[in-house]
DNA sequence: AAGAGACCCTGGATGC
DNA sequence: TGCATCCAGGGTCTCT
């Protein structure tokens, strides 16, 4: 199942005692909305590249080969990954991971460093691949399971409800924050809305899966589909770096309420947001009201 | 099935 | 003040 959508913001906050924050599912939603008028009916007559290895398949060359001339049919989002489906039944994938960023700009205008990979455009715009880390990639493949296979459901979609997760979770032995951020698991969430999702059902995130109650599974399904969706009407959250295609930011890094707020007040009850690490990644919750 | 650790990479923070 | 070094950060893969 495919999501037709819209376009992406990653995150990014500075070091002062918080964290860099990457695109998830509202940021990868809002990037496709706003590139899809952009580019449908478009070809890709050439590309280039001054970093061979953001091109995980195939290799090189024979990308540069099977891209060439090819006419963007249609622009859409699975979790994290934005599909480009090409007129040759083959698909382009791109996955911003933290800091990937995708933008379409005059030919004539200077690229910015971090563009390691260009799309030339048939009317001489240029589609970009910023990447400041150099953590995302670009795929080309003619069976999207071959990338999106593994993928878990949907959060937005009509079949994953509350009674889906709840059997979901039935009998996981796993933590629950890390089990929301596997995407074989749930497709899409990522750190940010994970702990804000987490917060709002007031759920802690370090409970066993199988622990919730159908009650508490219930409500952290209407936490989680709530968050992305306000996330989304917010055009994502900036922190420092986020940019929407065409530059602006997004504004829902003004309504995170425990994400990189280590040391203020929950704005439910009061008390301290605290930091954890939990399964490797830095985790901020309210130890009062999240039980 | 679950979890730990490595890896990808950069730039801001810290230490000297 | 300037330079060198350290390490956070998220997703995925590998290994146990």
């Amino acid at each position: 199942m495919i999501i037709r959508g819209s376009d992406a913001a990653p995150i990014s906050f500075s070091r002062n005692g918080l964290s860099k924050a990457m695109p998830e599912l509202p940021e990868v939603e809002i990037t496709v909305r706003m590139l899809r008028p952009m580019l449908i009916g478009r070809s890709i007559t050439g590309i280039e590249n001054d970093w061979p290895r953001q091109i995980a398949t195939p290799e090189f060359r024979l990308f540069q080969e099977r891209i060439s001339q090819r006419k963007i049919q249609s622009l859409d989002r699975r979790g994290k990954y934005i599909i480009f489906t090409l007129d040759n039944d083959e698909f382009l994938l791109v996955h911003l991971k933290m800091t990937g960023h995708l933008s379409i700009a005059a030919g004539s205008e200077k690229p910015d460093p971090h563009v390691h990979t260009t799309f030339i455009l048939n009317d001489g715009d240029q589609l970009r691949f910023k990447d400041v880390r150099k953590f995302g990639r670009v795929y080309l493949v003619n069976n999207l399971d071959e990338i999106l296979g593994q993928l878990g459901p949907e959060p937005l979609d009509r079949d994953f409800t509350g009674e889906t997760l709840h059997r979901m979770l039935r009998g996981r032995n796993r933590v629950l924050k890390p089990l929301l951020l596997d995407q074989t698991f749930i497709a899409g969430l990522g750190n940010i809305y994970t702990d804000e999702a987490l917060h709002d059902a007031a759920i802690h995130p370090s409970r066993m899966a199988k622990s919730l109650t159908k009650i508490e599974s219930h409500l952290l399904h209407q936490s989680i589909r709530s968050i992305l969706l306000m996330a989304i009407r917010r055009n994502g959250s900036t922190v420092d770096n986020f940019r929407k295609p065409d530059g602006t930011p997004g504004e829902m890094q003004n309504a995170l309420k425990v994400y990189g707020q280590a040391g203020a007040d929950c704005p439910r009850c009061g008390a301290p947001i605290q930091r954890m690490v939990l399964g490797g990644r830095g985790t901020h919750y309210c130890a009062n009201c999240q039980m």
